[in-house]
RNA sequence: GGAGAGAUGGCAGAGUGGUCUAUUGCGGUAGUCUUGAAAACUACUGAGUGUAACAGCUCCGGGGGUUCGAAUCCCUCUCUCUCCGCCA
């Protein structure tokens, strides 16, 4: 959520920096300015009602003690007329805050200043790549079929037990997976992040907290009878830990990772091009957190950066690094970097990781704050990145590293799966 | 699931209707003393809102109520602990 201080300070700032998200906001602006006007007044208005109660209630309690009363009962008479305007000022307040909240919460973050204009996917800034495309062989096939062809997965299965888009995986399949988790785990730990394991289900405060409620509720399963959300990833869970808790500023930055299932609805999403493992309704992923100084939140979405892009080159997969455009951005970042491997016979780039700088979206709405030595606490930055999520590497490892005698395994990965081939 | 107890500042823990602008201890910060440190002593030490700065206002788990006045009384929700039951 954005800051009402900074929207009342920069309002023509924030209305030309929301339009690189394609966002014309100048409406909602100048009623959050106004709303916030009015709210203030009405705030003030009943401070001084209280003032005079306070005072009034004080002086009775003072005349009851020295035995006054009639005094006493005098001045209860005119409390009566305060209480009501009190009660007035009170409803027209809560009015107020919730009109402002309502349409301050549908406000997205404002986009950093290296974030391109644009609309669609193909105007992301491409700002890096790695890797040669690799020619594969005559009898190459897509991964859906060499997942078949080698027993690694079974999609019918995961029907029968829940629908489609929750595989089953088998065999060497299933071998992968763990290996990828605890490979992921690893390096995660050794680069310096504390290994978390949180709950999978979380409460409608934290999913407001991170940004997907009340924004994007469809998104996410929901399970009814104890209104709980199952996370559409860790970054839910692992960066409201610190909702509510004001640090100190020499404990930054905070560095958290940790490997969780998650789970996106992807309601209407389904088509084609989303086959065999490229779009799932379960998936297994390994994120990255990071609690930042906000002097140092980009210096940090670049390390990052940087370090999701080793655990690619480790995998030896050809990737590229995209600057998303304002139009492709999500609502609750402010810059956000897309990684995308190539996938060889599907021909086709798949985003595979999603690193992100939230500045002060996050945190105030957690209330996520640290404390230097001198002064008040302030809003601290949140960062997170996927590192990685499973199934594209997947799909990208079994179709790029085929031949004639089966799917090489990277020579990172063979210490944690036991075999180097799959055939 | 049943019965009981409880939720107060970074932590511990007082406070059952009126300077509570919350006792006290620990912790933290600064100072005095000291060659330095420790000890001792002194002062300061929650958050939000608001103001040019003060003032003011709000917050004792959440919400509602009684009262001129609520940490304190009432209702309700959530959570924690203890015992019993069940159980990986």
């Amino acid at each position: 959520m954005l800051q009402l201080h900074y929207i009342r300070e920069n309002k023509e700032e924030v209305i030309t920096r929301l339009a690189v998200k394609n966002l014309d906001a100048r409406v909602s602006i100048d009623q959050v300015i106004e709303l916030d006007a009015h709210r203030r007044k009405t705030q003030n208005e009943l401070d001084s009602l209280l003032n005079e109660a306070n005072i009034l209630a004080k002086q009775i309690g003072e005349l009851m003690k020295t035995g006054k009363k009639p005094e006493a009962e005098e001045l209860k008479l005119k409390t009566a007329v305060i209480k009501e305007q009190v009660k007035e000022l009170e409803a027209a307040l809560k009015t107020q805050e919730d009109e402002l909240n309502k349409t301050l919460v549908l406000l997205p973050n404002i986009p950093n200043k290296q974030v391109p204009k644009g609309k669609t996917p193909e105007e992301n800034e491409t700002v890096f790549s790695y890797g040669e495309i690799p020619h594969l062989y005559e009898q190459a096939q897509p991964h859906w079929d060499l997942i078949t062809k080698y027993d690694l997965i079974d999609f019918e299965l995961g029907v029968k037990l829940a629908g489609a888009g929750f595989p089953v995986y088998k065999n060497k399949g299933a071998r992968l997976q763990r290996a990828l988790i605890n490979f992921f785990l690893d390096r995660a730990t050794a680069a310096g992040y504390m290994e978390i394991q949180p709950p999978i289900l979380v409460n409608e405060a934290s999913g407001y907290g991170t940004g997907q409620l009340p924004d994007k509720e469809g998104q996410m399963y929901h399970v009814g009878v104890d209104n709980l959300y199952l996370i559409p990833t860790a970054e839910v869970p692992i960066t409201n830990l610190y909702r509510d808790v004001i640090v100190k500023a020499g404990d930054l930055p905070i560095k958290n990772c940790g490997y969780t299932p998650c789970f996106r609805r992807e309601a209407g999403a389904w088509g084609a091009h989303v086959r065999g493992l490229n779009r799932l309704h379960q998936f297994d992923k390994v994120e990255i957190v990071q609690v930042a100084h906000p002097d140092k939140s980009y210096e940090i979405l670049e390390e990052m950066r940087e370090y999701v892009a080793g655990l690619l080159r480790e995998l030896e997969l050809p990737f590229r690094i995209l600057r998303l455009c304002g139009g492709d951005m999500s609502f609750a970042s402010a810059l956000t970097y897309d990684m995308e491997v190539y996938s060889a016979a599907q021909k086709r780039w798949l985003e595979v990781s999603s690193v992100s700088n939230f500045e002060t979206f996050q945190s105030n709405r957690l209330k996520l704050r640290f404390r230097e030595a001198e002064g008040k606490p302030q809003l601290a930055h949140t960062l997170n990145g996927s590192a990685l999520a499973l199934p594209r590497i997947v799909a990208a490892l079994l179709e790029n590293n085929q031949s004639a005698v089966g799917i090489r395994i990277p020579k990172a990965l063979v210490p944690y799966t036991g075999f180097d081939l799959i055939s």
